[in-house]
DNA sequence: TGTACATCAGTGAACGCGCGTTCACTGATGTAC
DNA sequence: TGTACATCAGTGAACGCGCGTTCACTGATGTAC
Protein backbone atom coordinates (compact mmCIF):
# COMPACT_ATOMS: atom_id res chain seq x y z
CA UNK A 1 0.00 0.00 0.00
CA UNK A 2 2.57 2.32 0.67
CA UNK A 3 5.98 2.72 -1.35
CA UNK A 4 7.82 1.77 1.51
CA UNK A 5 7.70 -1.93 1.03
CA UNK A 6 11.02 -4.07 0.98
CA UNK A 7 10.26 -5.68 -2.37
CA UNK A 8 11.62 -9.09 -2.85
CA UNK A 9 14.64 -9.69 -1.24
CA UNK A 10 17.44 -8.13 -4.04
CA UNK A 11 19.25 -11.48 -4.39
CA UNK A 12 22.60 -12.44 -5.48
CA UNK A 13 22.88 -15.07 -7.66
CA UNK A 14 24.77 -18.02 -6.06
CA UNK A 15 28.26 -18.32 -7.13
CA UNK A 16 28.74 -20.76 -9.76
CA UNK A 17 28.74 -24.40 -8.37
CA UNK A 18 26.87 -22.94 -5.33
CA UNK A 19 23.33 -23.20 -7.13
CA UNK A 20 22.40 -26.06 -4.44
CA UNK A 21 22.13 -23.56 -1.89
CA UNK A 22 19.18 -22.47 -3.36
CA UNK A 23 17.45 -25.52 -2.73
CA UNK A 24 17.68 -24.74 1.16
CA UNK A 25 16.42 -21.55 0.43
CA UNK A 26 13.48 -22.69 -0.97
CA UNK A 27 12.74 -25.49 1.57
CA UNK A 28 13.03 -22.68 4.63
CA UNK A 29 11.09 -20.39 2.68
CA UNK A 30 8.31 -22.46 2.02
CA UNK A 31 8.50 -24.21 5.87
CA UNK A 32 8.18 -20.34 7.13
CA UNK A 33 5.12 -19.48 4.79
CA UNK A 34 3.23 -22.72 6.00
CA UNK A 35 4.07 -21.38 9.69
CA UNK A 36 2.71 -18.04 8.71
CA UNK A 37 -0.37 -18.79 6.99
CA UNK A 38 -0.95 -22.26 8.67
CA UNK A 39 -1.91 -23.97 6.00
CA UNK A 40 -0.62 -26.68 3.03
CA UNK A 41 -2.96 -25.58 0.74
CA UNK A 42 -2.04 -22.34 0.47
CA UNK A 43 1.84 -22.67 -0.43
CA UNK A 44 2.25 -21.99 -4.19
CA UNK A 45 5.36 -22.53 -5.86
CA UNK A 46 5.45 -18.80 -7.01
CA UNK A 47 4.67 -17.77 -3.68
CA UNK A 48 7.47 -19.00 -2.46
CA UNK A 49 9.71 -17.72 -5.46
CA UNK A 50 8.45 -14.16 -4.88
CA UNK A 51 9.35 -14.48 -1.28
CA UNK A 52 12.94 -15.57 -2.14
CA UNK A 53 13.15 -12.59 -4.89
CA UNK A 54 13.28 -15.37 -7.62
CA UNK A 55 11.97 -16.43 -10.65
CA UNK A 56 9.25 -19.34 -10.40
CA UNK A 57 10.99 -21.48 -12.93
CA UNK A 58 14.46 -21.63 -11.24
CA UNK A 59 12.94 -23.66 -8.36
CA UNK A 60 12.56 -26.60 -11.25
CA UNK A 61 16.35 -26.90 -11.39
CA UNK A 62 15.53 -27.98 -7.54
CA UNK A 63 12.20 -29.88 -7.74
CA UNK A 64 10.42 -31.40 -10.76
CA UNK A 65 7.13 -30.33 -9.26
CA UNK A 66 5.50 -28.79 -6.15
CA UNK A 67 4.52 -32.25 -4.15
CA UNK A 68 8.54 -32.99 -4.69
CA UNK A 69 8.66 -29.00 -2.74
CA UNK A 70 6.12 -30.25 -0.37
CA UNK A 71 7.44 -33.51 0.25
CA UNK A 72 11.52 -31.72 0.95
CA UNK A 73 9.42 -29.52 3.01
CA UNK A 74 7.42 -32.64 5.30
CA UNK A 75 11.00 -34.19 5.77
CA UNK A 76 12.66 -31.17 7.64
CA UNK A 77 9.96 -30.51 9.59
CA UNK A 78 10.13 -34.33 10.76
CA UNK A 79 13.65 -33.52 11.59
CA UNK A 80 13.48 -30.82 13.15
CA UNK A 81 10.12 -32.28 15.66
CA UNK A 82 12.01 -35.06 16.94
CA UNK A 83 15.49 -33.25 17.97
CA UNK A 84 12.82 -30.91 19.36
CA UNK A 85 11.38 -34.09 21.45
CA UNK A 86 15.02 -35.69 21.96
CA UNK A 87 16.22 -32.55 23.10
CA UNK A 88 13.31 -31.64 26.14
CA UNK A 89 13.47 -35.22 27.01
CA UNK A 90 17.02 -35.86 27.63
CA UNK A 91 17.93 -34.28 30.77
CA UNK A 92 15.18 -35.03 32.81
CA UNK A 93 16.19 -37.45 36.01
CA UNK A 94 13.26 -39.57 36.31
CA UNK A 95 12.02 -41.89 33.95
CA UNK A 96 8.64 -40.18 34.23
CA UNK A 97 9.55 -36.45 34.36
CA UNK A 98 11.88 -37.51 31.21
CA UNK A 99 7.96 -38.85 29.50
CA UNK A 100 6.11 -36.30 30.41
CA UNK A 101 8.86 -33.73 29.60
CA UNK A 102 9.00 -35.57 25.98
CA UNK A 103 4.80 -35.29 25.65
CA UNK A 104 4.99 -31.71 26.68
CA UNK A 105 7.69 -30.95 23.73
CA UNK A 106 5.71 -32.75 21.32
CA UNK A 107 3.02 -30.40 22.46
CA UNK A 108 4.74 -27.27 22.19
CA UNK A 109 6.51 -27.89 18.91
CA UNK A 110 2.81 -28.52 17.47
CA UNK A 111 1.56 -25.03 19.33
CA UNK A 112 4.75 -23.20 17.83
CA UNK A 113 4.83 -24.60 14.27
CA UNK A 114 0.69 -25.25 13.40
CA UNK A 115 0.91 -24.84 9.53
CA UNK A 116 4.13 -27.46 9.51
CA UNK A 117 2.27 -29.74 12.73
CA UNK A 118 -1.24 -30.03 10.71
CA UNK A 119 0.69 -30.69 7.53
CA UNK A 120 3.05 -33.41 8.48
CA UNK A 121 -0.01 -35.67 9.87
CA UNK A 122 -2.73 -34.35 7.00
CA UNK A 123 -3.72 -36.29 4.09
CA UNK A 124 -2.29 -33.75 2.39
CA UNK A 125 1.11 -35.38 2.50
CA UNK A 126 2.08 -36.25 -1.24
CA UNK A 127 2.09 -40.38 -0.83
CA UNK A 128 4.60 -41.57 -3.16
CA UNK A 129 8.04 -41.15 -1.28
CA UNK A 130 6.36 -39.98 2.33
CA UNK A 131 8.86 -40.17 5.01
CA UNK A 132 5.91 -39.72 7.27
CA UNK A 133 6.02 -43.62 7.54
CA UNK A 134 9.67 -43.67 9.14
CA UNK A 135 9.81 -41.02 11.24
CA UNK A 136 6.46 -41.75 12.66
CA UNK A 137 7.94 -45.46 13.46
CA UNK A 138 10.98 -44.02 15.06
CA UNK A 139 8.87 -41.17 16.83
CA UNK A 140 6.69 -43.80 18.23
CA UNK A 141 9.78 -46.27 19.07
CA UNK A 142 11.34 -43.35 21.18
CA UNK A 143 7.87 -43.08 22.89
CA UNK A 144 7.80 -46.64 23.85
CA UNK A 145 11.36 -46.72 24.94
CA UNK A 146 10.50 -43.80 27.00
CA UNK A 147 7.42 -45.53 28.76
CA UNK A 148 9.52 -48.64 29.07
CA UNK A 149 11.65 -46.92 31.31
CA UNK A 150 9.28 -46.17 33.49
CA UNK A 151 7.88 -49.28 34.13
CA UNK A 152 11.58 -50.57 34.72
CA UNK A 153 11.41 -47.97 37.04
CA UNK A 154 8.36 -48.77 38.67
CA UNK A 155 6.63 -45.51 38.04
CA UNK A 156 4.34 -47.44 35.68
CA UNK A 157 2.80 -49.94 37.37
CA UNK A 158 1.21 -51.61 34.67
CA UNK A 159 3.16 -54.00 32.63
CA UNK A 160 1.21 -53.64 29.59
CA UNK A 161 2.76 -53.39 26.03
CA UNK A 162 4.87 -50.54 26.05
CA UNK A 163 4.14 -49.86 22.32
CA UNK A 164 0.20 -50.19 22.97
CA UNK A 165 0.49 -47.50 25.40
CA UNK A 166 2.40 -45.14 22.73
CA UNK A 167 0.16 -45.43 20.46
CA UNK A 168 -2.68 -44.60 22.58
CA UNK A 169 -0.82 -41.77 23.94
CA UNK A 170 0.23 -40.43 20.72
CA UNK A 171 -3.25 -40.08 19.82
CA UNK A 172 -4.60 -38.32 22.66
CA UNK A 173 -2.10 -36.03 22.56
CA UNK A 174 -2.42 -35.42 18.54
CA UNK A 175 -6.44 -34.68 19.54
CA UNK A 176 -5.40 -32.45 22.31
CA UNK A 177 -3.54 -30.31 20.51
CA UNK A 178 -5.54 -30.11 17.26
CA UNK A 179 -8.65 -29.54 19.02
CA UNK A 180 -6.92 -26.38 20.41
CA UNK A 181 -4.84 -25.14 17.80
CA UNK A 182 -7.85 -25.94 15.37
CA UNK A 183 -10.86 -24.58 17.56
CA UNK A 184 -9.37 -21.67 19.51
CA UNK A 185 -12.64 -19.92 20.10
CA UNK A 186 -13.83 -22.83 22.27
CA UNK A 187 -13.88 -22.15 25.87
CA UNK A 188 -11.43 -24.89 27.01
CA UNK A 189 -11.87 -24.74 30.46
CA UNK A 190 -7.90 -25.90 31.51
CA UNK A 191 -4.71 -24.76 29.67
CA UNK A 192 -3.43 -27.22 27.72
CA UNK A 193 -0.25 -28.57 29.51
CA UNK A 194 -2.54 -29.53 32.63
CA UNK A 195 -4.47 -31.60 30.17
CA UNK A 196 -1.58 -33.02 28.68
CA UNK A 197 -0.41 -34.47 32.32
CA UNK A 198 -3.38 -35.53 33.04
CA UNK A 199 -4.06 -37.57 29.73
CA UNK A 200 -0.55 -39.03 30.35
CA UNK A 201 -0.82 -40.06 33.71
CA UNK A 202 -4.25 -41.56 32.89
CA UNK A 203 -3.55 -43.48 29.73
CA UNK A 204 -0.28 -44.97 31.22
CA UNK A 205 -1.51 -45.44 34.57
CA UNK A 206 1.02 -43.88 36.66
CA UNK A 207 1.99 -45.17 40.11
CA UNK A 208 3.06 -42.12 41.75
CA UNK A 209 3.18 -38.57 40.18
CA UNK A 210 7.13 -36.77 39.72
CA UNK A 211 7.15 -33.98 42.63
CA UNK A 212 9.75 -31.91 40.19
CA UNK A 213 8.55 -29.29 37.70
CA UNK A 214 4.76 -30.41 37.49
CA UNK A 215 3.18 -27.87 35.79
CA UNK A 216 4.98 -25.27 34.43
CA UNK A 217 3.15 -24.21 30.95
CA UNK A 218 6.64 -23.19 29.30
CA UNK A 219 4.30 -20.93 26.41
CA UNK A 220 0.78 -22.09 26.90
CA UNK A 221 -1.25 -20.70 24.41
CA UNK A 222 -3.87 -17.67 25.41
CA UNK B 1 -13.36 -40.40 -21.36
CA UNK B 2 -15.73 -42.70 -23.26
CA UNK B 3 -18.83 -40.46 -24.85
CA UNK B 4 -21.09 -41.99 -22.72
CA UNK B 5 -20.70 -39.60 -19.37
CA UNK B 6 -23.90 -38.77 -18.20
CA UNK B 7 -23.09 -34.88 -18.50
CA UNK B 8 -24.67 -32.43 -15.60
CA UNK B 9 -28.30 -33.92 -14.67
CA UNK B 10 -30.27 -32.26 -17.02
CA UNK B 11 -32.14 -30.04 -14.54
CA UNK B 12 -35.82 -28.72 -14.26
CA UNK B 13 -35.86 -25.54 -13.46
CA UNK B 14 -38.27 -25.26 -10.01
CA UNK B 15 -41.24 -24.04 -9.85
CA UNK B 16 -42.19 -20.44 -9.22
CA UNK B 17 -42.20 -19.78 -5.35
CA UNK B 18 -40.08 -23.01 -4.85
CA UNK B 19 -36.82 -22.00 -5.68
CA UNK B 20 -35.79 -22.41 -2.63
CA UNK B 21 -34.93 -26.05 -3.18
CA UNK B 22 -31.87 -25.39 -5.17
CA UNK B 23 -30.52 -24.20 -1.77
CA UNK B 24 -30.94 -27.65 0.01
CA UNK B 25 -29.93 -29.39 -3.37
CA UNK B 26 -26.28 -26.68 -3.19
CA UNK B 27 -25.55 -27.84 -0.32
CA UNK B 28 -26.34 -31.39 -0.33
CA UNK B 29 -24.00 -31.43 -3.62
CA UNK B 30 -21.71 -29.72 -1.56
CA UNK B 31 -21.65 -32.06 1.16
CA UNK B 32 -21.02 -35.24 -1.30
CA UNK B 33 -18.58 -33.84 -3.15
CA UNK B 34 -16.39 -33.00 0.12
CA UNK B 35 -17.22 -36.83 1.42
CA UNK B 36 -15.70 -38.24 -2.15
CA UNK B 37 -13.01 -35.29 -2.47
CA UNK B 38 -12.01 -35.68 1.38
CA UNK B 39 -10.83 -32.10 1.59
CA UNK B 40 -12.71 -28.59 1.52
CA UNK B 41 -10.13 -26.86 0.20
CA UNK B 42 -10.95 -28.94 -2.93
CA UNK B 43 -14.48 -27.68 -2.87
CA UNK B 44 -15.27 -24.84 -5.58
CA UNK B 45 -18.87 -23.00 -5.89
CA UNK B 46 -18.31 -23.53 -10.03
CA UNK B 47 -17.83 -27.68 -9.36
CA UNK B 48 -21.04 -27.65 -7.13
CA UNK B 49 -22.65 -25.75 -9.65
CA UNK B 50 -21.73 -27.97 -12.51
CA UNK B 51 -22.54 -31.25 -10.27
CA UNK B 52 -26.25 -29.95 -9.67
CA UNK B 53 -26.44 -28.36 -13.28
CA UNK B 54 -26.82 -25.16 -12.50
CA UNK B 55 -24.61 -22.20 -13.78
CA UNK B 56 -22.43 -20.99 -11.19
CA UNK B 57 -23.99 -17.38 -10.61
CA UNK B 58 -27.21 -19.29 -9.61
CA UNK B 59 -25.59 -19.90 -6.63
CA UNK B 60 -25.49 -16.57 -5.73
CA UNK B 61 -29.50 -16.49 -4.96
CA UNK B 62 -28.89 -18.32 -1.88
CA UNK B 63 -25.62 -17.78 -0.44
CA UNK B 64 -23.38 -14.31 -0.64
CA UNK B 65 -20.10 -15.91 -0.97
CA UNK B 66 -18.64 -19.27 -1.06
CA UNK B 67 -17.92 -19.08 2.59
CA UNK B 68 -21.43 -19.05 3.86
CA UNK B 69 -22.01 -21.77 1.37
CA UNK B 70 -19.11 -23.42 3.17
CA UNK B 71 -21.04 -22.77 6.75
CA UNK B 72 -24.12 -23.95 5.37
CA UNK B 73 -22.13 -27.14 5.06
CA UNK B 74 -20.69 -27.45 7.95
CA UNK B 75 -23.96 -26.78 9.74
CA UNK B 76 -25.53 -29.57 8.41
CA UNK B 77 -23.06 -31.91 8.79
CA UNK B 78 -22.62 -30.96 12.59
CA UNK B 79 -26.49 -31.64 12.93
CA UNK B 80 -26.18 -35.43 10.93
CA UNK B 81 -23.10 -36.23 13.55
CA UNK B 82 -25.20 -35.45 16.63
CA UNK B 83 -28.20 -37.38 15.28
CA UNK B 84 -25.76 -40.13 14.53
CA UNK B 85 -24.43 -40.12 18.14
CA UNK B 86 -27.55 -39.71 19.88
CA UNK B 87 -28.94 -42.61 17.99
CA UNK B 88 -25.92 -45.10 19.11
CA UNK B 89 -25.88 -44.33 22.48
CA UNK B 90 -29.80 -44.29 23.13
CA UNK B 91 -30.73 -48.25 22.69
CA UNK B 92 -28.05 -49.31 25.28
CA UNK B 93 -29.12 -50.59 28.58
CA UNK B 94 -25.94 -50.07 30.89
CA UNK B 95 -24.84 -46.42 31.02
CA UNK B 96 -21.27 -47.66 30.11
CA UNK B 97 -22.38 -49.72 27.43
CA UNK B 98 -24.22 -46.36 26.05
CA UNK B 99 -20.76 -44.42 26.51
CA UNK B 100 -18.88 -46.78 24.67
CA UNK B 101 -21.52 -46.91 21.98
CA UNK B 102 -21.36 -43.34 21.78
CA UNK B 103 -17.82 -43.24 21.65
CA UNK B 104 -18.19 -45.83 19.05
CA UNK B 105 -20.70 -44.08 17.08
CA UNK B 106 -18.15 -40.79 16.94
CA UNK B 107 -15.54 -42.55 15.35
CA UNK B 108 -17.74 -44.32 12.81
CA UNK B 109 -19.01 -41.05 11.69
CA UNK B 110 -15.80 -40.04 11.23
CA UNK B 111 -15.14 -42.76 9.60
CA UNK B 112 -17.82 -42.72 7.13
CA UNK B 113 -17.52 -39.21 6.35
CA UNK B 114 -13.71 -38.30 6.80
CA UNK B 115 -13.90 -35.07 4.48
CA UNK B 116 -16.80 -33.62 6.69
CA UNK B 117 -15.15 -34.47 9.61
CA UNK B 118 -11.80 -33.40 9.10
CA UNK B 119 -13.77 -30.11 7.49
CA UNK B 120 -15.91 -29.50 11.24
CA UNK B 121 -12.82 -29.62 13.31
CA UNK B 122 -10.28 -27.52 10.77
CA UNK B 123 -9.17 -24.57 11.10
CA UNK B 124 -10.99 -23.88 7.97
CA UNK B 125 -14.32 -23.25 8.91
CA UNK B 126 -15.31 -19.57 8.62
CA UNK B 127 -15.27 -18.21 11.55
CA UNK B 128 -17.92 -15.16 11.75
CA UNK B 129 -20.90 -16.85 12.57
CA UNK B 130 -18.84 -21.00 12.42
CA UNK B 131 -21.70 -23.12 14.29
CA UNK B 132 -18.79 -24.78 15.74
CA UNK B 133 -18.75 -23.45 19.00
CA UNK B 134 -22.94 -23.97 20.07
CA UNK B 135 -22.21 -27.25 18.84
CA UNK B 136 -19.36 -28.47 20.24
CA UNK B 137 -20.55 -27.72 23.59
CA UNK B 138 -23.63 -29.69 22.81
CA UNK B 139 -21.69 -32.59 21.99
CA UNK B 140 -19.19 -32.59 24.72
CA UNK B 141 -22.71 -31.94 27.43
CA UNK B 142 -24.14 -34.74 25.90
CA UNK B 143 -20.69 -37.12 26.11
CA UNK B 144 -20.46 -35.07 30.12
CA UNK B 145 -24.18 -36.73 30.92
CA UNK B 146 -23.08 -40.06 29.72
CA UNK B 147 -20.33 -40.13 31.84
CA UNK B 148 -21.99 -39.34 34.67
CA UNK B 149 -24.74 -41.98 34.08
CA UNK B 150 -21.83 -44.11 34.50
CA UNK B 151 -20.42 -42.70 37.78
CA UNK B 152 -23.97 -42.93 39.26
CA UNK B 153 -24.81 -46.26 38.40
CA UNK B 154 -21.24 -47.10 39.83
CA UNK B 155 -19.81 -48.18 36.60
CA UNK B 156 -16.88 -45.33 36.59
CA UNK B 157 -15.15 -45.38 40.48
CA UNK B 158 -13.65 -41.96 40.27
CA UNK B 159 -15.29 -39.26 41.03
CA UNK B 160 -13.37 -36.99 38.68
CA UNK B 161 -15.34 -34.38 36.85
CA UNK B 162 -16.87 -35.96 34.28
CA UNK B 163 -17.02 -32.73 32.64
CA UNK B 164 -13.38 -32.54 32.24
CA UNK B 165 -13.24 -36.27 31.80
CA UNK B 166 -15.18 -35.82 28.59
CA UNK B 167 -12.68 -33.30 27.26
CA UNK B 168 -10.12 -35.45 27.50
CA UNK B 169 -12.27 -38.02 26.12
CA UNK B 170 -13.40 -36.29 23.13
CA UNK B 171 -9.58 -35.25 22.40
CA UNK B 172 -8.39 -38.61 22.69
CA UNK B 173 -11.34 -39.82 20.27
CA UNK B 174 -10.51 -36.95 17.89
CA UNK B 175 -6.39 -38.22 17.88
CA UNK B 176 -7.40 -41.67 17.35
CA UNK B 177 -9.52 -41.22 14.16
CA UNK B 178 -7.88 -38.69 12.49
CA UNK B 179 -4.89 -40.30 12.38
CA UNK B 180 -6.31 -43.50 10.66
CA UNK B 181 -7.80 -41.25 8.38
CA UNK B 182 -5.01 -39.49 7.34
CA UNK B 183 -2.03 -42.08 7.50
CA UNK B 184 -3.71 -44.88 6.31
CA UNK B 185 -0.59 -46.33 5.30
CA UNK B 186 1.01 -46.37 9.18
CA UNK B 187 1.08 -50.06 10.69
CA UNK B 188 -1.66 -49.84 12.60
CA UNK B 189 -1.31 -53.05 14.79
CA UNK B 190 -4.94 -53.20 16.07
CA UNK B 191 -8.40 -52.24 14.95
CA UNK B 192 -9.38 -48.60 15.67
CA UNK B 193 -12.60 -49.81 17.74
CA UNK B 194 -10.55 -51.77 19.99
CA UNK B 195 -8.03 -48.66 20.84
CA UNK B 196 -11.14 -46.35 21.33
CA UNK B 197 -12.39 -49.12 23.53
CA UNK B 198 -9.22 -49.36 25.24
CA UNK B 199 -8.92 -45.64 26.00
CA UNK B 200 -11.93 -44.50 27.04
CA UNK B 201 -12.32 -47.44 29.64
CA UNK B 202 -8.32 -46.06 30.66
CA UNK B 203 -9.25 -42.41 30.57
CA UNK B 204 -12.76 -42.85 32.81
CA UNK B 205 -11.06 -45.27 34.94
CA UNK B 206 -13.84 -47.74 34.79
CA UNK B 207 -14.38 -50.46 37.52
CA UNK B 208 -16.12 -52.69 35.09
CA UNK B 209 -15.97 -54.04 31.74
CA UNK B 210 -19.30 -54.49 30.48
CA UNK B 211 -20.20 -58.11 29.40
CA UNK B 212 -22.28 -57.28 26.60
CA UNK B 213 -21.19 -57.02 22.78
CA UNK B 214 -17.93 -55.53 23.27
CA UNK B 215 -15.60 -55.59 20.44
CA UNK B 216 -18.06 -56.09 17.16
CA UNK B 217 -16.14 -52.73 15.01
CA UNK B 218 -19.42 -52.11 13.26
CA UNK B 219 -17.93 -51.34 10.07
CA UNK B 220 -13.67 -51.35 11.10
CA UNK B 221 -11.64 -49.78 8.18
CA UNK B 222 -9.45 -52.27 6.69
C1' DT C 1 49.35 -15.02 -19.84
C1' DG C 2 45.49 -15.11 -23.19
C1' DT C 3 41.52 -16.91 -25.16
C1' DA C 4 37.77 -19.99 -26.62
C1' DC C 5 34.35 -22.63 -24.76
C1' DA C 6 31.33 -25.36 -21.81
C1' DT C 7 28.70 -25.00 -17.98
C1' DC C 8 26.14 -23.03 -14.43
C1' DA C 9 22.52 -20.17 -12.23
C1' DG C 10 19.35 -18.46 -13.29
C1' DT C 11 15.43 -15.15 -16.31
C1' DG C 12 11.16 -13.48 -19.03
C1' DA C 13 7.44 -14.39 -21.65
C1' DA C 14 3.97 -17.28 -22.52
C1' DC C 15 0.51 -21.34 -22.24
C1' DG C 16 -3.95 -22.91 -20.54
C1' DC C 17 -6.58 -23.64 -16.47
C1' DG C 18 -10.18 -23.08 -12.96
C1' DC C 19 -11.50 -20.00 -9.87
C1' DG C 20 -14.95 -16.25 -7.48
C1' DT C 21 -17.74 -12.76 -8.74
C1' DT C 22 -20.48 -9.20 -11.51
C1' DC C 23 -23.59 -7.84 -14.97
C1' DA C 24 -27.28 -7.41 -17.92
C1' DC C 25 -30.44 -10.56 -19.65
C1' DT C 26 -34.54 -14.08 -20.51
C1' DG C 27 -38.40 -16.67 -20.42
C1' DA C 28 -41.89 -18.89 -17.75
C1' DT C 29 -45.65 -18.17 -14.41
C1' DG C 30 -48.58 -16.53 -11.07
C1' DT C 31 -51.62 -12.41 -10.01
C1' DA C 32 -54.41 -8.09 -10.19
C1' DC C 33 -57.72 -6.00 -12.70
C1' DT D 1 -62.63 -15.19 -19.19
C1' DG D 2 -58.75 -12.30 -20.95
C1' DT D 3 -54.80 -9.68 -20.56
C1' DA D 4 -51.03 -6.77 -18.78
C1' DC D 5 -47.58 -6.94 -15.62
C1' DA D 6 -44.49 -8.01 -11.77
C1' DT D 7 -41.85 -11.45 -10.10
C1' DC D 8 -39.27 -15.50 -9.93
C1' DA D 9 -35.63 -18.87 -11.26
C1' DG D 10 -32.48 -18.86 -13.27
C1' DT D 11 -28.60 -18.02 -17.72
C1' DG D 12 -24.36 -16.58 -20.62
C1' DA D 13 -20.65 -13.85 -21.25
C1' DA D 14 -17.16 -11.59 -19.27
C1' DC D 15 -13.70 -9.64 -15.69
C1' DG D 16 -9.23 -10.27 -13.47
C1' DC D 17 -6.56 -13.32 -10.70
C1' DG D 18 -2.94 -16.60 -9.37
C1' DC D 19 -1.60 -20.85 -10.38
C1' DG D 20 1.85 -24.85 -12.33
C1' DT D 21 4.62 -25.59 -15.97
C1' DT D 22 7.33 -25.10 -20.47
C1' DC D 23 10.41 -22.87 -23.48
C1' DA D 24 14.08 -20.58 -25.41
C1' DC D 25 17.24 -17.43 -23.66
C1' DT D 26 21.32 -14.81 -21.16
C1' DG D 27 25.19 -13.50 -18.91
C1' DA D 28 28.71 -14.57 -15.66
C1' DT D 29 32.51 -17.77 -14.56
C1' DG D 30 35.47 -21.46 -14.22
C1' DT D 31 38.53 -24.47 -17.20
C1' DA D 32 41.27 -26.54 -20.99
C1' DC D 33 44.55 -25.49 -24.17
Amino acid sequence: MGGEQTGPALRVRNRRGEGGQLREEIVSAATQMINETGDVERLSLRAVARRIGVSAPSIYQHFPDVDHLKVAVVEGCFAQFAAARDRASRPAGEPIAALLARCRAYCQFALDHPGPYRFMFSHHVPRPDAPTLPAGVAALNALTASIRACQDDGAIATTDDPGHLALLLWAALHGLVLLRLNLPQFPWPEPLFDDVHDTVLRLVGTRRVPPGPRLEPSRSPR
